[in-house]
DNA sequence: GTCAGTGACTGACTGGCGGTCAGTTCAGTT
DNA sequence: AACTGAACTGACCGCCAGTCAGTCACTGAC
């Protein structure tokens, strides 16, 4: 039966088709802009198609946000790859990161910020434990970076990799998270900063905590 | 016209109650588990008549965060008067920040994480604007206890405050989103930590970054 | 050639919720 | 007693995620 294996093809061409369709979407609207409606227009289907390729919103956002970590985790590997030390590598990692959400911030805001979101989201999706691997993957990525660090003596010893690199990764999304929408920031806070200086001073802020007494 | 002034205090009273309402709800259901025709049923008043005091539902948020931050700000400020150095200064003021997320999680969640909130909200009411001003209020606190720690010696001189609190300020955000929420959170990272040591690491990670290098 | 089976697709519909507004109530005024 | 207007009400609206009974196109068996 070749016909099976050629709709299992034309199958995965419209899933990819509506994921086309959300990406952009998602990038202008954000994630409570982003009608299933719109979507369905936008992929020339009608609705009710939608969710016979996904659960529901959440899921075909997991979707959306799993392709976008997928563009990104390529190059960081690769930048890691040049690098001297683990705290280099620790710095090289947070950078790509930045121009990836310099690149498109709309894409990446809602793709790894979304992880944090303190409202409820269906997180019981097939599409959203895929997209929990991929979390988990980058997470280790900072976690072996710090452990090579402190292999190779550029990194504090007293520290414990995993919680750290927690700790990294986190408070990176916040500033991220406030960085990244500076038209709805300056609304909200009235102090007149810069607010892309941010990143560079946290990435500091990071390493300066991070490297071990000496280094420079 | 006594009557006019009582009238004002009986509005008051109303407006307060809808607050409380509100508050208890938000804890438990969060701001998108927040449906006004529960805050009206609890406040033991028709939908309707709540669009009587807010313009909408942002706008109750916005005065319900008020609130919450109007019980937090005493407190910094009696912690920091304490203080020997800007830098413990800094230290105590996001201690207290952090005893106050951890007494009641669901609301400061709510009251401090929504202004980085991705997505729309009106800041366009009254109240967002009050809020804004002690989102500003606080960020203030920040900025004096680095000026003051730079002033005494504690904390390093090349560094420009106002931006630098801002970097502590969101970079905090992050790491108190992700470990307010640990349910959700172990549902979403694979990885064993526990979230609670997240918060003293980042703790640690900042005050090292802020200070004068001779310092212990 | 036909026809039953199968999977893809459709779009009208449902239910939930934020927000509205014409109408009701009643304390206070004249 | 008649009037005024502020407070309050709840039925209703529009929007949108998600559903489902029904249609359509293709396929393989006979």
């Amino acid at each position: 039966m070749a016909v099976a294996a050629r709709r299992e093809r034309e199958r995965e061409a419209r899933r990819e088709a509506i994921l086309d369709a959300a990406q952009v979407l998602v990038a202008s609207e954000g994630y409570h802009g982003l009608r299933m409606d719109a979507v369905a227009e936008a992929a020339e289907l009608s609705k009710g198609t939608l969710y016979l390729y996904f659960e529901n919103k959440d899921a075909l956002c997991a979707a959306v946000a799993t392709r976008l970590i997928d563009t990104l985790i390529p190059s960081i590997q690769s930048r890691i790859a040049n690098t001297t030390t683990g705290l280099e590598a620790v710095k090289q990692l947070l950078e790509t990161y930045c121009e990836f959400t310099h690149d498109k911030p709309q894409h990446f805001r809602f793709a790894l910020a979304w992880l944090s979101a303190g409202e409820r989201m269906d997180d019981s999706t097939e599409s959203f434990q895929i997209y929990r691997g991929r979390v988990d993957h980058m997470l280790s990525l900072v976690v072996s970076a710090i452990v090579r660090g402190q292999a190779d003596g550029s990194i504090r010893k007293d520290i414990d990799p995993l919680p750290q690199a927690l700790q990294v990764w986190t408070s990176f999304l916040g500033v991220i998270l406030v960085g990244l929408n500076k038209e709805a920031m300056s609304q909200r806070i009235t102090a007149p900063v810069d607010l892309d200086q941010l990143v560079p001073l946290h990435l500091d802020s990071v390493v300066r905590a991070l490297a071990s007494e000496g280094a420079s």
